[in-house]
DNA sequence: CGAGTATTTGACCGTCTGGTCAAATGAACG
DNA sequence: CGTTCATTTGACCAGACGGTCAAATACTCG
């Protein structure tokens, strides 16, 4: 038979994902246990293994589709538009997108924390030249005088540093501000107000 | 003996501390082992256990040690000095604090990334007065018109985003800068530009 | 239906891990 | 020196863990 991937194991390889997302997001590598994993993911561990040769595996997967969904949407940075509002677009995309994946926020934050054994080679390769790319154009806005001077890729990382603290380290968040506010609305709220005083000088 | 801490104890418990810093910060605690811990300490199992009881007890000292030298330096907020000065002494000794002791930081931000099982209680108890005390004092710097009005809560969060991005997610940021630049050094001028702005409006 | 393949599972295994224990060694002191 | 207490250790254990395997079950398609 030709067919090289059934309904079902389209399925499973789906369900045991997002079980190691969840996981792994909340354990760790070392602390998550392949059956916990298969428990999530509602199959019986050599059932998980029928998948996935190995626990390994499913984390490297995870890596693997993550730096996709996660860095695909913060490519757009249009040289071309209004320097302001091209980049507060892009924090709050990048804002939205801690608020709306928090599991992988936190999957990437652990992998990076305990040195990046595994992401290490993305992280030189492609992350970099993105940021070079983006480091560009914001060098180009500056040179333009069409935005305050400052050093583009630290920058960005500011970006990065400041959404990704919302997802990744919630429980402070909440902690600080109590349980009847919205971090999520105020954190827009002053990441707007803080990078368009940090552009406009 | 009225005696109740030999040299010898102190020196040990010493050491296994600073093994445990040194293993937990990097491996995690699930990560970590009692061989390795005690093997960093050079120590035998057993003996590692003879001063600790447990595995756990040594990431509860950890933590514990951890807040004190970790909190302390940032309660100094003089609400009668020029608050632009004030604050951005603040960001520096925080920036420094993450330079200097990146184990402590990485340490920290494990245990909040997992939902800081042990920590919650410090976090919604001390931290939160520590937090709120200095968002009155800032408010009151923005009520008397002395820095632009933000949101003072965040306004602190961001420090802390910030100055420890650079202590735990140091692999990525050195990805992206490349191997000859001094990331502290920029990350200092970047961020007291950063606040600066963002202070005076 | 029946043959053949894909999927699932219970039982099992070697290794690692946190932790124990009794015995050995070392230090202090009269 | 001998006694006493603190320290250290090799040997050991029970449970958890990652992973295997052969057998059972479900599914597909002629």
């Amino acid at each position: 038979m030709v067919n090289d991937d059934t309904r079902i194991q389209r399925d499973r390889r789906a369900r045991i994902l997002e079980a190691g997302l969840e996981v792994f997001s909340v354990e760790g590598f070392a602390g998550a246990t392949l059956d916990g994993l298969a428990n999530a993911a509602g199959l019986s561990k050599p059932n998980l293994l029928y998948y996935f040769p190995s626990k390994e595996a499913v984390y490297l997967a995870l890596l693997e589709r993550l730096l996709d969904t996660w860095l695909d949407p913060l490519r757009v940075l249009d040289p071309d538009g209004d320097p302001v509002v091209e980049f507060l677009a892009y924090v709050r995309r990048k804002l939205h997108l801690a608020r709306d994946y928090p599991r992988e926020s936190r999957l990437f934050a652990g992998e990076v924390l305990r040195g990046a054994p595994v992401l290490a080679p993305e992280l030189s390769g492609d992350l970099r030249k993105l940021v070079d790319a983006q480091a560009r154009v914001i060098s180009g806005w500056m040179a333009a005088g069409r935005i305050a001077p400052s050093e583009p890729h630290h920058l960005i990382m500011s970006v990065w540093a400041l959404t990704q603290h919302y997802a990744d380290f919630a429980v402070q968040v909440s902690a600080v501000l109590g349980d009847t506010r919205d971090p999520w609305e105020e954190a827009e709220a002053h990441l707007t107000t803080m990078f368009t005083r940090m552009l406009t000088g």
